[in-house]
DNA sequence: CTGCGATGTAACAGTAACGGTTACATCCGG
DNA sequence: CCGGATGTAACCGTTACTGTTACATCGCAG
């Protein structure tokens, strides 16, 4: 993960999906997500996706599909969204070429670091468990500007 | 930062000072810790670099040249290195391309957002701060195979 | 049963960053 | 003033990500 907004698109698609279910009538499809997020609706259809695999969004296909969550926003944590679409690389990467194992310091650093990084991501995954996708919602809409 | 392995490198850097500091004699050179880190010594030199102007080490040119940290061991906290060589790049990176502000959700995405990625990174940030070079030194000898 | 609008996915291009490398100027004790 | 190290610019190959085009697939509406 990261550098890359992923984390950050998947974010916004389910808040989207949060705020636009509550018209019953309405249809989730990843052309009207794509503008919202201002990017190329396969862009969104690839999150989607990793949600779906993730049980965390329903997909409907022929005539009138379109998306929407398979769970309530309230029981949608971050954290279950970091999942959905961390690729299972770590916060933190070790060396890009091994170290060398005749030195002491080259020997024993990757299985000390692996614990350190072990630690980070432990905190990164109880902070992202604090919030969810209703959590979201409420929050971007307190930041809409005065309508006057 | 991430996915690059500049905080590893690093923390191997300093780990490595520290266990050879051990003997007055020796000479730090990027020579030297390029073989344990098994990279090039350019490599070395420009994290070497990022960790003197956080003013974590110290180097001396002319014959007889080479590094040695400027602090304990014990004061140096992965906190510090972090700093030293976090290009002050977020751990979590925001949209790619400023969404449609004209969609309420568009429009408070990211202030919300970046609230919840200021946690992580705060969370990050306190866990780094538990751990001092002294500590890796400690761990990573403590990984030595027997040496029968 | 056919058309249409959406999903699903492969393939490719452009960009950016990283690690590694070469090259070379600079410094300074012996 | 020589030698060995720092300091730094420049470049390359690789990789990853975002965006895009293209196209097969699905399944209700009519």
């Amino acid at each position: 993960m990261s550098g890359n907004s992923r984390l950050c698109v998947a974010v916004h698609v389910l808040t989207w999906m949060a705020l636009d279910q509550r018209d019953p009538a309405a249809v989730a499809t990843s052309q009207r997500i794509a503008v919202s997020v201002n990017t190329n609706p396969v862009v969104i259809r690839r999150c989607l996706g990793q949600l779906r695999e993730a049980g965390l969004v329903q997909s409907r296909r022929g005539a009138g599909a379109g998306w929407h969550l398979a769970r309530e926003p309230e029981s949608i944590t971050l954290l279950d969204t970091y999942r959905a679409v961390g690729d299972d690389e770590p916060l933190f990467a070790l060396h890009s070429s091994t170290p060398s194992e005749s030195c002491p310091i080259g020997f024993g650093i990757q299985p000390a670091l692996r614990q350190v990084f072990g630690r980070l991501d432990e905190a990164v995954r109880r902070e992202l468990a604090t919030t969810t996708i209703a959590d979201m919602l409420r929050d971007v809409l307190a930041q809409q500007p005065a309508t006057a």
